[in-house]
DNA sequence: GTGAATGCAAACTCTTTGCATGACT
DNA sequence: AGTCATGCAAAGAGTTTGCATTCAC
């Protein structure tokens, strides 16, 4: 549970000017205890599992208003839908590994690949605000048991 | 236009067992004339205008076949629709920019980065099969003209 | 009390699938 | 000629939007 976001994305939210609802403060509370992405769909079903009766829509609305304001990431690796995670103030950030065979995806972190991409974005034309990597292949798992 | 990946798609393809089919044809050409990533919908459009009757789902099922056979790379930059470029037989690649403002979506190469990917790609659990980097920010068009 | 947030359901977009027709080998 | 590919239309999945109700301030 990441208190210190999640009382960054409180406070960065009262000040845009935003209440806080229920759906918002659920779907606040979803991704503090998440330490990697979660799908719409997925921070649903743990609601209603909860108890808090919160519609899909009302987690897309709150999920697409935090991206908005820089609260949250989102993240898109192929399987066709999104998925969200919180973002640090600090921009501290990690990257995916996707399973290719159980669609697992796990965060990892690297000094030097964030080097290579920092450096590259000061050669650019572009103005970079940010990157995401993910890469590809078979995770651990999958790969000791082929027949998944 | 890439007669290399053209011929290389059309004996892949017959090796695997498929025919050359019209709409499968009208896909590799498309795809051999593209530098860059693709939608579904751009190839379809492209191919109205140029007078061959494709439909949408053709475009897609040759699209996924393509890719099965990794003839095809599928790229997605999180506007909600998938993107697909010729992979080249010797892995060589590249990646890319998308610009938040217009949506353009640009290639780029950088040896640094994928050295960095490489090495980090030997030191994890995961059997990496392949990479997607993308660099979200504002393009020298669009930073010039804050308007749009 | 007022206006924003919520929840449901309908709408929308992208993608996939079923099935009859047409085309490649 | 036989089988696979195509095209249309319908289905499916994820996401967004409209609108009446509820709730935070």
């Amino acid at each position: 549970m990441d208190a210190a976001w999640h009382e960054h994305a409180l406070r960065s939210l009262q000040r845009a000017g935003h209440r806080w609802g229920r759906a918002r403060l659920a779907v606040v509370e979803v991704l503090a205890s998440r330490p990697c992405c979660v799908t719409a769909a997925e921070i649903a079903d743990e609601l209603r599992a909860g108890g808090t009766g919160t519609g899909l829509a009302s987690v897309y609305r709150a999920l697409e208003l935090m991206h908005r304001l820089g609260l949250v990431q989102r993240l898109d690796v192929g399987d066709g839908q999104a998925r969200y995670e919180r973002a640090q103030p600090d921009g501290e950030h990690h990257h995916h590994l996707v399973c290719g065979s159980c669609g697992v995806v796990t965060p990892f972190e690297d000094e030097r690949l964030e080097q290579a991409l920092d450096e590259l974005a000061g050669r650019l034309d572009l103005a970079v605000a940010g990157h995401d990597v993910v890469l590809r292949g078979e995770c651990a798992d999958c790969h000791d048991k082929p027949g998944a």
